[in-house]
DNA sequence: CCGCCAGCCTGAAGGC
DNA sequence: TGCCTTCAGGCTGGCG
């Protein structure tokens, strides 16, 4: 479920919450978890948190690395004591508290390892200098796919999904469908400037909650209320009070104002 | 390389 | 009330 800014969310967190704890036990809930190394981080220091795509990465100073995707209903809850939790799948018992992983779907992953080679087919970052015009040019003009497949392509572009897509689109005016190397150059620069700009909103709002995700604290995130085109088909679009359109795109619902994304 | 699909899970919501 | 279908923010692997 969370994309790029949900985990960026998290991970700044994490940060200030568990970076310098000492790890005392970990209970594995869900046999799915079993078998990926987590216990092999038992008595280890929290040294570093990162992000990488929708990766949580923890690093320990033994030189682990605990990389968590959350998937769609993966999250961490910090130190949520006393609240009865649904759908704990794993607890990390640090010296300050408990850290909790909790995920409805069971999707989501957690594993150790002390490489982070695992992450290496993960495309650019989409906030870093190195995604630029040129860049996605480039792989736009090698690409027959629709331009919201590409921008969702992990090995490409690292960190957007469904919700961000279909925002970047609409704030620049192109259509979800239209075939990747069919963008001029003007439309790619506009695509990159929406792209970090409402990714930079969105972290700055601490995420979307549509329906499930909440950051460590347990609280929602803000950007559902800047949503101009995601999960509001029916509704008039912001530019020109048309209804927004929802179609399927590989399985998966795109929403779109047919009148301000033209496909020519 | 590409697109499509099932599968992995659980739960909420809507139709009848 | 209950039963059934559909849907969900992600990703992988298999097929053609």
């Amino acid at each position: 479920m969370p994309e790029l800014p949900e985990v960026e969310t998290i991970t700044r967190q994490l940060g200030e919450q568990v970076l310098g704890q000492r790890v005392k036990g970990v209970e594995i809930l869900d046999p799915k978890l079993q078998g990926k190394g987590i216990e092999r981080i038992r008595t280890d220091v929290i040294t570093s948190l990162r992000r990488r795509g929708k990766n949580i990465i923890i690093g320990f100073e033994t030189g682990l690395y605990l990389i968590a995707h959350p998937r769609m209903t993966g999250k961490f809850l910090w130190h949520p004591d006393g609240h009865p939790l649904q759908h704990l799948r794993a607890i990390f018992q640090l010296s300050g508290g408990d850290l909790c992983w909790v995920d409805q779907r069971r999707f989501g992953s957690l594993m150790v390892s002390e490489d982070l080679r695992l992450l290496s087919g993960l495309g650019v970052e989409p906030l870093s200098p190195g995604f630029t015009d040129g860049y996605l040019y480039q792989i736009g003009q090698r690409s027959s796919r629709q331009i919201k497949e590409l921008l969702m392509d992990q090995r490409r572009i690292a960190g957007i999904g469904n919700i961000y897509a279909a925002e970047i689109l609409f704030s620049a005016g192109i259509h979800p469908q239209r075939r990747a190397n069919t963008l001029s150059r003007e439309e790619i620069a506009i695509l990159v400037q929406r792209t970090k700009v409402i990714l930079n909103k969105a972290i700055e709002e601490k995420g979307t909650t549509i329906a499930d995700y909440l950051d460590t604290r347990g609280n929602t995130g803000g950007y559902q209320k800047l949503l101009q085109v995601y999960g509001r088909v029916g509704f008039p679009c912001p530019h020109c009070g048309r209804p927004i359109e929802r179609i399927r795109q590989s399985g998966r619902s795109t929403y779109f104002c047919p009148h301000c994304q033209r496909m020519k």
